[in-house]
RNA sequence: GGUCCGUUCGUCUAGGGGUUAGGACAGUAGAUUUUCAUUCUACCAACAGGGGUUCGAUUCCCCUACGGACUACCA
C-alpha cells in the first residue's frame, strides 16, 4: 500500500444501544486512524427496516463522544460522500448489482421463504453437512439461472418478488491478508450464493458494506470478529465488482467474552452480571412484554471515559512496555494494529475498577467538586465549591467512584442519627464522655483552625483529663460522623467547622449511654 | 454437524528455540496510619495434552482436546 489516504470507519446498526464490545472496535478505528494521520469515519448501517430502534444512532453518537473519539466525517459530522446513513442511499446500490448480474457475477432469485425452508429441510434430511444456496443447489432452485430467458422477463416485469444474489464459483480457494491473523484461506465451496438485494429494494448488509467502503474510499476495515467468516464473500465482491486493487486492509479483533460462563458479551449480560455492559445507560423496551427497561451505563454508574478508554484498549492490546496508563492521545502514540492479539479476552470488572480509582485520583478537587454538588442539590443542601473541593479532596482516596462521594460524606452535612455500636462499646466511657465535653468547651477557644491546630489542642485536653489521645481518638470520630471509619480526623473537624463540632459532641455526650 | 478463528498465572497480558517465563488486576501477608482506605513491601499463581523437527521446545510443524465465531431476504 503506498501513499493511499488512511481512512477508517465505524459503521454500527441502529438496532439499540452500542455496546462495549463496540465501543473498543470504534476505538481501534480510531486510535488507527489518528495514529496514521487518517480520518475516522462514521457510517449508519440501516439497511434492515424491521430492526431499526429510535433513539439507537443518538445514542451511538452520543457515546462515542463520551468517550473521547472524534469523528472526522460521516453522519452527525457530514462530508463529501454523504449521505452516510445507509437508508439514504438507497438508490445508489442497485446499480451495482445490476453491473454484478450483467457480468455474470450475480442472478435473481424468485424463491419465497417457504420453498427455502422446504430446500434446507431437504438437504438436513439427506444429512448434506453444510446446507445451503449455492452452485449445487441453485440448479434445483427458482432463479435466472435455471429459469427460461423469457419467463424471468416475464417475472421481473409482471413485478413478481425477487432478490440478487451473488454467484459465489464452485471451486475457488479464496484468500486474503489479515493484519490481525495474517493469510486467512477459505474455500469457495463454504461459502453460499449470499442474498445482496433483498426483496424490498434495500441491499444487504455484505452489499452495501463493499459499496460504501469503496466509495467512502475506505483504507482499512476493522471490526470484530464475528466478520471474519463473510469476509472471503467480501472480497469476492471487491473483485466482482472490479475493486480489488483498492479493496481496504482487513482487521478482524477478538472478541469480548463474557467475565463468567462463555461466549461472547451480548447486550442482554448487563443486568445479570452486576456491571455496565453499555457506555451510556439505555431506556428500551423490553421485545416481548414491550415494558420500559433500563440498562445501566458506564457514565452514569460513576466511571471516568478515560477509565473505560483505557482499560478497553487493552483488552486485546497492549504496547509491549510496562507502562498500563495511557491517555487517549498516549494511546494515539503507541497504538499499532499488529499488536492486536488474536485470542479473545473476558471482561474484567476489577481492572475496569482500577482504572477508574486511578483517574479518580489523579483529578483535582475542582474537578471533582460538581459530582459532590449535584448529589447535594438533589437532597437540597447548600455547599459552597469550596467547602465541596475540601471534602472530594479528602474523600477521593477512599472511593472508586465519583458517585460514592455523597454517600461517603454524608455526615459533613448531617449530624449522625446513630453511633457505630462496636466503637462504642469498647471504647465510649465515662471519662471519655467527659473528655469529650472538654474538649467541646475548648474548641471556641482554639487559637489556630487547622487540622494541626485542633489536634493540639486535643492532646492537651486529654493530658488535663489525664488521659492519652489514642483512648479518645475512635470516641472523638464516633461522636462527630456516627462512623467508625473515614478520612484523618482532624481534616474532618477542620472542614465541618468547630460550632458543629462543638454541638455534634453534646448531642453525643448526651445520647449515648454510658456503660455502667 | 460443517467452515473458520483461537488456547501463557483466577483475569488482562509480555516473551520467544537455551529465561529464576516478566508486568498489571484480583487474592494473601507485613509495614505505615488514631481508624478504614490510600501508599509501600513481600508472597501466591501459568506455557491445554500427545507426537514430531532439533543438541535443546513453552516458542516451529502435525494431531487431539477445549473454547469461540459463523452457518438468515440480521448486521
Amino acid at each position: 500500500m503506498t501513499e493511499r489516504e488512511v481512512r477508517v470507519r465505524f459503521a454500527p446498526s441502529p438496532t439499540g444501544p452500542l455496546h462495549i464490545g463496540g465501543v473498543r472496535t470504534a476505538l481501534y478505528n480510531y486510535l488507527l486512524a489518528r495514529k496514521l494521520g487518517g480520518k475516522m469515519l462514521l457510517r449508519i448501517e440501516d439497511t434492515d427496516q424491521n430492526r431499526f430502534v429510535p433513539g439507537a444512532e443518538e445514542y451511538i453518537l452520543e457515546a462515542l463522544a463520551w468517550c473521547g473519539i472524534v469523528i472526522d466525517e460521516g453522519q452527525g459530522v457530514g462530508g463529501p460522500h454523504g449521505p452516510y446513513k445507509q437508508s439514504e442511499r438507497k438508490p445508489m446500490y442497485k446499480q451495482y448489482a445490476d453491473q454484478l448480474i450483467a457480468d455474470g457475477h450475480a442472478y435473481y432469485a424468485f424463491d419465497t421463504p417457504e420453498e427455502l425452508d422446504a430446500m434446507r429441510a431437504r438437504l438436513q434430511a439427506a444429512k448434506v453437512p453444510n446446507p445451503q444456496y449455492n452452485s449445487i443447489t441453485r440448479a434445483q432452485m427458482r432463479n435466472s439461472l435455471t429459469l427460461p430467458e423469457d419467463e424471468v422477463k416475464a417475472l421481473l416485469d409482471g413485478g413478481a418478488q425477487y432478490v440478487i444474489r451473488l454467484k459465489v464459483p464452485r471451486k475457488e480457494e479464496i484468500r486474503f491478508q489479515d493484519l490481525i491473523r495474517g493469510w486467512v484461506v477459505v474455500h469457495s465451496s463454504a461459502v453460499d450464493d449470499k442474498v445482496l438485494m433483498k426483496s424490498d429494494g434495500m441491499p444487504t448488509y455484505h452489499l452495501a458494506n463493499i459499496v460504501d467502503d469503496h466509495l467512502m474510499e475506505i483504507s482499512h476495515v476493522i471490526r470484530g470478529e464475528e466478520w471474519l467468516p463473510s469476509a472471503p464473500l467480501h472480497v469476492l465482491l471487491y473483485r466482482y465488482l472490479g475493486w480489488e486493487k483498492t479493496m481496504p486492509q482487513f482487521a478482524h479483533l477478538p472478541l469480548l467474552l463474557k467475565p463468567d460462563g462463555t461466549g461472547k458479551l451480548s447486550k442482554r449480560d448487563g443486568d445479570r452480571l452486576g456491571f455496565p455492559v453499555f457506555p451510556l445507560e439505555w431506556h428500551g423496551t423490553d421485545a416481548e412484554t414491550g415494558e420500559a427497561t433500563l440498562s445501566r451505563g458506564y457514565r452514569e454508574d460513576g466511571y471516568l471515559p478515560e477509565a473505560l478508554v483505557n482499560f478497553l484498549a487493552f483488552l486485546g492490546w497492549n504496547p509491549g512496555t510496562q507502562q498500563e496508563i495511557f491517555s487517549m492521545d498516549e494511546l494515539i502514540q503507541a497504538f499499532s494494529i499488529e499488536r492486536v492479539s488474536k485470542s479473545p479476552a473476558k471482561f474484567d470488572q476489577n481492572k475496569v475498577k482500577w482504572f477508574n480509582e486511578h483517574y479518580l485520583r489523579a483529578k483535582s478537587n475542582a474537578e471533582l467538586a460538581p459530582y459532590l454538588l449535584t448529589a447535594l442539590h438533589e437532597h437540597a443542601i447548600v455547599c459552597s465549591q469550596e467547602k465541596a473541593e475540601q471534602i472530594v479532596g479528602v474523600m477521593k482516596e477512599r472511593v472508586s467512584f465519583p458517585n460514592d462521594f455523597w454517600q461517603e460524606a454524608k455526615y459533613f452535612f448531617q449530624a449522625p442519627t446513630a453511633y457505630d455500636e462496636t466503637v462504642v462499646s469498647k471504647k465510649w466511657n465515662g471519662p471519655v464522655a467527659t473528655a469529650l465535653t472538654a474538649y467541646a468547651e475548648a474548641l471556641p477557644t482554639t487559637p489556630e483552625v487547622s487540622a494541626e491546630g485542633l489536634k493540639t489542642l486535643f492532646n492537651d485536653t486529654m493530658a488535663a483529663q489525664g488521659l492519652k489521645p489514642g483512648q479518645v481518638l475512635q470516641a472523638l470520630r464516633v461522636a462527630v460522623t456516627g462512623a467508625a471509619a473515614g478520612p484523618d480526623l482532624f481534616e474532618t473537624l477542620v472542614i465541618l467547622g468547630v460550632p458543629e463540632v462543638a454541638d455534634r459532641l453534646r448531642a453525643a455526650v448526651a445520647t449515648i449511654p454510658v456503660a455502667a
